[in-house]
DNA sequence: CAAAGTATACGATTGATCTCGTAAGTGTTC
DNA sequence: GAACACTTACGAGATCAATCGTATACTTTG
């Protein structure tokens, strides 16, 4: 069954990779590497080799003509956001996304939190 | 590092199986592998060494008083939901509950639905 | 009690993820 | 142009997830 590409579901190494991709934009793996380095230890053939497999399953595109490979992640940060939360839905919360929300509802939410989710429903009630 | 108990984050092939011991509560190898047989088709021995393994890791609690060990999830739905929501927060979201709840009302939501949810704000306001 | 049925335990396999060392190619500099 | 620096490519090893076959032990039953 082919997988559509809404449905493809980094790992957690690729997250973090494309994580830095979406704050700093296109980058060479150098950048990249630089950027992880900040928060973890991660050798950097260790990134380059996570960005290539992840070329292979389209998650990131990258662009050749330079010697130093750009790579730019596929989809846009919103984009996976919403798969990852339609892939949590559908294996934890019965396909409920209500009942998802809810449960996040009842973690930690501070007052201004509440408030904007407040606005956001007045605006979809229509 | 220790792994506390709310950070245990069980693979797809497990949350299977704490859905099913959600739904019909504690059972044996064989209840489990007939429930779980109605949606997929997975081995018995694979049902019981994914069961075995989740001991060894306590995600489930078993009953070996009979021949037929009695299995029970270890952690009710509530809390492993929990768990999860947090993990994707933290890994997806930038920490920030409230932006993943708003990618969630952005997915498809029923009139319904987000009544309930204007309903939990209210109580929660106070 | 012997045979058939049913249970757990164990080990092997396959595939994916993550890691990184080393090789090899390309560009830079003195 | 020779030495050095930087880059990608390749491949190997470690760990984990998932699968299932086979062995072994226990129960039931004819």
């Amino acid at each position: 069954m082919a997988r559509d590409k809404s449905s493809i579901k980094p790992t957690e190494a690729e997250l973090t990779l494309l994580n830095v991709l979406w704050k700093i934009g296109p980058a060479t793996v150098r950048q990249i590497h630089e950027t992880v380095s900040e928060t973890q230890k991660t050798g950097y053939t260790t990134v380059l080799k996570i960005l290539q497999i992840m070329h292979e399953k389209a998650l990131v595109i990258r662009d050749e003509s330079n010697r130093a490979h750009i790579y730019a992640a596929a989809n846009s940060e919103t984009q996976t956001q919403s798969s990852l939360i339609k892939d949590l839905i559908s294996k934890a919360f019965g396909g409920s996304t209500s009942k998802l929300v809810m449960r996040a509802l009842n973690e930690s939410t501070s007052k201004q939190e509440i408030e904007d989710i407040r606005q956001l429903l007045e605006t979809l009630d229509k």
